[in-house]
DNA sequence: GGTGTAAGTTAGTTGACACTTACGTAAGTG
DNA sequence: CACTTACGTAAGTGTCAACTAACTTACACC
């Protein structure tokens, strides 16, 4: 999660989504120094959102979205819950219900917290 | 999408994910200083991922999925796009996973192309 | 009107991190 | 074996943000 913060390593990642790239294409892309987009891959290959592959003196990368997939699966456990209870549709105007702990939507069926789930598979968002 | 990068503001979303709930309960949840929370909150309710409700002297904040639901489509551009172009066959053991049969808000696809789009980070979290 | 409570705001400090410069390492070429 | 290419790593620096402390604002009750 704190790797795709970095606006430049999403730049990154969205230059290795469609093909690989070497690391030095890579930091050709910027302005900053090649060891900055070293440091930017090897931050994104802990995380597993990289995948590398050495021909040579070169490394190529290229994207990995099973890593992505993890993150999407973290989010969903926010607005698929959310989401099933909009339905109410009654709380969108009107919530000056001043039941402090009763919310208009008190159906809050499934009220399971979504435990976590980052065991699934390794979740190397760190 | 970098206010969701920090651990606490994130758990402070999962505080008042089901239920909302005032910023001095919500302090209580963590060992930081109720000003510390004050200033997550504030900018979390500048991402639109809270909503504020006053009611006398307190405030109650409770999660905003539609703010999330915009993270989520930006994360669609990426593996959307790679399971799109998987026609090279390199990397077959792509089989759907759970979240590619079952997205159960999968209706709106993306209407953005998946061109560049860097720049459009930066929520203005500060 | 005065006091207490609940919250946001400002100023200042500290720690994390992105970046740079300098150096080291592995593979190819003469 | 010297030399170059391609890349990673180490140490140092600057900046941003998370946190604390102190202050201010808004509402409720006496």
């Amino acid at each position: 999660m704190q790797a795709l913060a970095q606006p430049r390593r999403r730049e990154i990642l969205e230059l290795v989504r469609a093909h690989e790239m070497s690391a030095g294409d890579i930091a050709t892309h910027f302005d900053v120094t090649r060891p900055a987009i070293s440091q930017h891959l090897k931050i994104l290959k802990a995380c597993r959102l990289v995948t590398e592959r050495r021909e040579g003196t070169r490394r190529f990368y290229r994207a990995r979205p099973e890593g992505l997939a993890d993150l999407r699966k973290f989010l969903e456990l926010f607005w698929d819950y959310r989401l099933g209870l909009l339905k109410d549709a009654a709380e969108t105007d009107h919530r000056k219900r001043t039941g402090a702990g009763a919310s208009p939507a008190a159906g809050q069926k499934a009220d399971q917290k979504p435990g976590r789930t980052e065991g699934d598979s390794d979740s190397g968002v760190s």
